[in-house]
RNA sequence: GGGGGCGUAGUUCAGUUGGUUAGAACGCCGGCCUGUCACGCCGGAGGUCGCGGGUUCGAGUCCCGUCGCUCCCGCCA
């Protein structure tokens, strides 16, 4: 045999009969006769049958029953037309098998520690052995659908002439945000890099550097607690432009979308996607990701209900309700009192009509006319409130929207809802300090003509931020940014920062910002959120190849590891003493 | 840091009110089998019931602690 393979295993074809191929798998199934010997040859194009006689090969039938699941075999022999009767329509080599005249052993397999065609295998088991993991066809279309769309997404960005330049990993740590991974340095002991947790700052340097389209499928790092759409490390499609007007900004992602999905061949949402403020959001969704793929949208009470005789409804700064289409029994609407409990509500008031029309409720007999024939709803539906401060409200009705939405079967899974979320408050006040703060970071531009709130109102300033949501994940965030110190400062003060602590923070960027800064903004897009919803994932792990667990470890390496002594001596870290 | 769920054979699971030698399927090993494709038939091996402690005549089962995995809250500008 001159070569390891004349074709992959799922390639062979009817075309092929007659021709003598040499084709190497893994072994799938082995069904052995006693004299015929059945292999299914398998790799990620799919599998081929190989028949091996022992009349037309004593070597090759020897060897076959040798042969066990998973061995790395290579077989030489003609491509024949399987009899009518003997097609398997469930594979694409079906019509077609291999009479084998050489068969070789390349390598041999110890049993694995799960079979590969179970779908049920638990995720940790699959970790600690992912390299058998990716055999499977889960993450071989997870990842070549990955490659596929990162492929998609570069040619996009190209076609838009951005450039693709690289930004160091290893930075300055930033005080806000989220927690840095450090990076002990030996050449100066005590001083730190952090990983960088986004190009930021970088990305907005080459802005004032005249590199006036840039992109980078930047890794990420942040060290906050994983969950199924956040790890250690992650990629994000970061890009910045100068003068660009928001629209021009989100035009960009809207193409890069649009290139992804037809890279894949699918549909793409229809263009422009949805514009929806963040007042809107949190009002109608009680959420500033709102899944739109169904409505159960939270209505508004506080006027009605400011003078109720119910005290709860009176008192309450926010009064708002769902109305589900389901009349709950005791039991369910105690299952969601708890729940709304869970997410800080003090209670759930409501009102069901029943089937027959007839109402249940143990607050209607504090309610007006007035309020009933507000809240009046169709029989076989359940009308539930939230009073509270507006955030507690939000949250608290934006969560039980989530979930009702789900459990009542509205979500139409077949939609793919995208659109944007903008006009975000720029700054909040800190709960804890009473302090304004920023809602995203620093340097995002106040729409303009609310420049003068931040002096006045600082808290009804809009910012020209903007989330891309899908189904309800955010996908990513940008925004336009300060390019004029003057107003750089303006933003410090509002937030009780000294010009000399926002020197200590960013003190390189500012000098920057004062030399010819154009306008600019740009946008990150989660690279394996975005492929984990196109790939039909709920879990970022499916789509990455060797994912951390949800508590910071790699099973299969083992990582993070122990050190020595003598490298902690060099980088001058004593560890405390461990707990006995 | 907090809350929920899970942990029994290689894998996925069952295991009653605390009671005999902890079972099933798949996988694995041996044998038979020339048209199977989830091949079939016969036989077999395989268990620290996550770990530690406690209650009890007796614990997979009850209690306490702990570890791991997972989902969520906090956190993630």
């Amino acid at each position: 045999m001159s070569t390891w393979r004349d074709l992959h295993t799922g390639e062979v074809r009817a075309d092929h009969v007659g021709e003598t191929l040499t084709v190497a798998g893994w072994v799938g199934r082995r069904r052995d006769h006693g004299g015929l010997v059945f292999v299914d040859l398998r790799d990620h194009t799919g599998i081929v049958q190989l028949v091996i006689n022992p009349e037309r090969s004593p070597q090759a039938a020897e060897t076959a029953h040798d042969i066990r699941s998973e061995f790395v075999v290579r077989a030489r022999g003609e491509v024949v037309r399987r009899a009518p009767d003997a097609v398997n329509p469930n594979i694409g080599t079906g019509e077609v098998e291999i009479q084998v005249d050489e068969l070789e052993i390349l390598a041999r397999s110890e049993p694995l520690p799960f079979q590969l065609d179970d779908e049920n295998v638990e995720e940790p088991v699959r970790l600690r052995y992912r390299y058998l993991d990716l055999r499977r066809d889960r993450m071989q279309r997870n990842l070549r659908l990955s490659a596929t769309v990162i492929a998609a997404i570069r040619r996009s960005m190209e076609e838009q002439r951005f450039i693709d330049v690289w930004t160091p990993s290893m930075t300055l740590g930033t005080p806000e945000g989220a927690r840095d991974f450090l990076v002990p340095v030996r050449l100066q002991l005590g001083r730190f890099f952090a990983l960088a947790q986004s190009p930021q700052l970088f990305k907005q340097a080459f802005m004032i550097g005249g590199l006036d389209r840039y992109y980078q499928i930047a890794t990420c790092w942040r060290d906050e607690d994983l969950r199924a759409d956040r790890q250690f490390e992650f990629r994000q499609l970061d890009l910045e432009l100068a003068f660009p007007t928001r629209e021009e900004v989100l035009d960009v992602l809207e193409q890069v979308v649009l290139a992804s999905f037809e890279s894949l061949g699918r549909r793409p949402p229809p263009r422009p996607f949805p514009r929806m403020s963040y007042a809107d959001a949190m009002l109608r969704y009680g959420s500033d990701k709102p899944d739109v793929r169904f409505g159960l949208e939270i209505q508004d009470a506080t006027e009605l209900t400011r003078d109720s005789e119910f005290g709860v409804f009176a008192n309450a700064e926010t009064v708002r309700y769902l109305v589900a289409p389901k009349a709950f029994s005791r039991g369910e609407l105690q299952r969601l009192e708890e729940f709304a409990k869970e997410w800080g509500a003090k209670g759930l008031a409501y009102l069901v009509v029943d089937e027959s029309g007839e109402v249940r409720s143990p607050i209607a007999k504090f309610l007006s006319e007035r309020e009933l024939e507000a809240f009046r709803a169709e029989p076989g539906s359940a009308v539930l409130f939230a009073a509270d401060s507006t955030p507690m409200v939000e949250r608290v009705l934006g969560a039980l929207r989530l979930r009702l939405g789900t459990e009542l079967g509205l979500v139409d899974e077949s939609q793919d809802a995208l659109l944007w979320v903008i006009d975000f408050p720029l700054f909040q006040k800190d709960e804890d300090t009473g302090e304004w703060t920023f809602v995203h970071h620093p340097f995002t531009s106040p729409v303009e003509g609310d420049e003068d709130l931040i002096e006045t109102d600082p808290g009804s300033a809009l910012s020209q931020h903007y989330d891309l949501i899908w189904n309800g994940w955010e996908l990513g965030s940008g925004s336009i940014r300060i390019h004029r110190q003057e107003l750089q400062a303006r933003v410090f003060r509002a937030m009780g920062m000294s010009e000399e602590e926002a020197r200590s923070k960013f003190g390189w960027f500012l000098d920057a910002l004062q030399m010819g800064a154009p306008p600019h903004g740009g946008f990150a897009l989660g690279i394996e959120r975005f492929i984990a919803l196109l790939a039909g994932e709920s879990n970022i792990r499916e789509v990455i190849a060797f994912p951390k667990t949800a508590s910071g470890s790699d099973p299969l390496t083992g990582a993070p590891g122990p050190t020595t002594k003598e490298r902690l001596d060099e980088l001058g870290i004593a560890l405390k003493a461990p707990k006995p």
